[in-house]
RNA sequence: GGAGAGGUACCCAAGCGGCCAAAGGGGGCAGACUGUAAAUCUGUUGGUUAUACCUUCGAAGGUUCGAAUCCUUCUCUCUCCA
């Protein structure tokens, strides 16, 4: 666990950038679930780019078929960052993203290469772009103390309870939120201050020049592709994945096994209805919903740059179009 | 062939004379997103020239001031017995 006491990650924006930095450029590629990600970057040539995984479950070891990590073949024929850099029991949030992410990027850049920071996890990507506020990180202690103090006196008490401590987040954070009702007590607990007096950064972290580029595909194609996939889960042995992980201890209060593709399995089997079929199905769904969600966070990215993920021509073009101007800019 | 149960909006399902364009859930669509985000949550969901009107609760007819709700016939589905 993180302590609050640690210097917020990635906070090196103060300066005036320098020349370096301005001419190392970063790429973002966004896409929902099945969009065709994978596709799209085995035509960047290992040589000139590296990828770094922004998905918040392939970033944990054992979670490779539910995940639908890219295979070792895939990860070989370009380096890949931020792929089982976790347990499956630890925890991973969006600081531990971004710590690891501008990690990543420097060490790309120091070999001279271009990182593409390419998933699927929204939040991740914008608080790499734009950092996080001040407020301290979570603590398992406090947390599981408001969770306690939740479930003996109720939701609508804990947002009462909000109101009065910070009626803006009070305001902002509907009745129902359990989970930002908790964390919005939690940083109160924490730091004696309401959430919403500290304020979430508005501009860029960092000055490297950024191309995002979104892919979206037809949805009906998208629809088809999720369900192909998931029956591919099935075929590659998705059971014999969560049977190994549940042998090592796995639990559905893990942040790993929330995952689509493995909480399906505690959740059917604690309700006794488990079958097979049944899992995939739900699966299934929640991967469509999922996807929904991955899109409608990311029409808010107002300097994403839309591509048809049948086009990989297209984007191929424009991230050379935009290398170009980084590079004959950086000369003037 | 006999006995019974039932057909409700995209799906499941409640309603069993007026407060019903019809609960609830699912899905669809739209949205939010301040350190677990593949999480969590919200709105909406018959049509329109829209505080009103039109069409809808298997079909047709009937009773009634008034029907998804009662009656008759038809039709389809399911279960059990032959």
């Amino acid at each position: 666990m993180k302590s609050s006491a640690e210097p917020l990650p990635g906070r090196f924006s103060s300066k005036r950038p320098t020349n370096s930095e301005l001419t190392k450029p970063i790429l973002i590629f966004f896409g929902p679930t099945a969009v065709g990600k994978t596709a799209l970057l085995s035509r960047f040539d290992s040589s000139r780019f590296s990828v770094i995984n922004a998905d918040s479950i392939q970033v944990y070891k054992s979670l490779d078929i539910g995940s639908a990590k890219a295979t070792k073949e895939e990860q070989e024929a370009i380096d890949h960052y931020l792929i089982d850099i976790r347990e499956p029991h630890e925890a991973f949030s969006v600081g531990d993203f971004i710590t690891e992410a501008d990690r990543a990027v420097k060490q790309i850049h120091s070999e001279g290469k271009i990182p593409i920071i390419s998933g699927g996890t929204a939040f991740y990507v914008k608080h790499f772009l734009y950092g996080l506020s001040e407020a301290p990180s979570s603590d398992e202690r406090v947390r599981a103390l408001i969770a306690k103090q939740i479930e003996e006196h109720g939701l609508a008490w804990a947002h009462s309870r909000l109101h009065e401590v910070d009626p803006i987040s009070g305001a902002r954070i509907h009745p129902n939120d359990a989970y930002r009702i908790a964390r919005a007590l939690e940083v109160f607990e924490q730091s004696g201050r309401a959430l919403s007096s500290f304020d979430l950064p508005t501009t860029r972290r960092f000055p490297n020049p950024v191309l995002i580029i979104a892919l979206e595909r037809e949805h009906s194609e998208l629809q088809s592709r999720v369900s192909e996939r998931i029956a591919q889960m099935g075929e590659l042995g998705l059971v014999e994945e969560i049977r190994h992980l549940i042998q090592g201890g796995a639990e559905a209060s893990w942040a790993s096994m929330a995952g689509i593709g493995y909480r399906e399995f505690f959740e059917l089997a604690e309700s006794g209805e488990y079958s097979l079929q049944r899992v995939l199905k739900r699966i299934e769904r929640n991967t469509r919903l999922y996807t929904k969600r991955q899109l409608t966070f990311f029409r808010s990215f107002t300097d994403a740059e839309w591509f048809d993920a049948t086009d990989p021509e297209a984007v191929i073009g424009r991230v050379e179009a935009f290398l170009q101007s980084v590079a004959s800019s950086a000369h003037q």
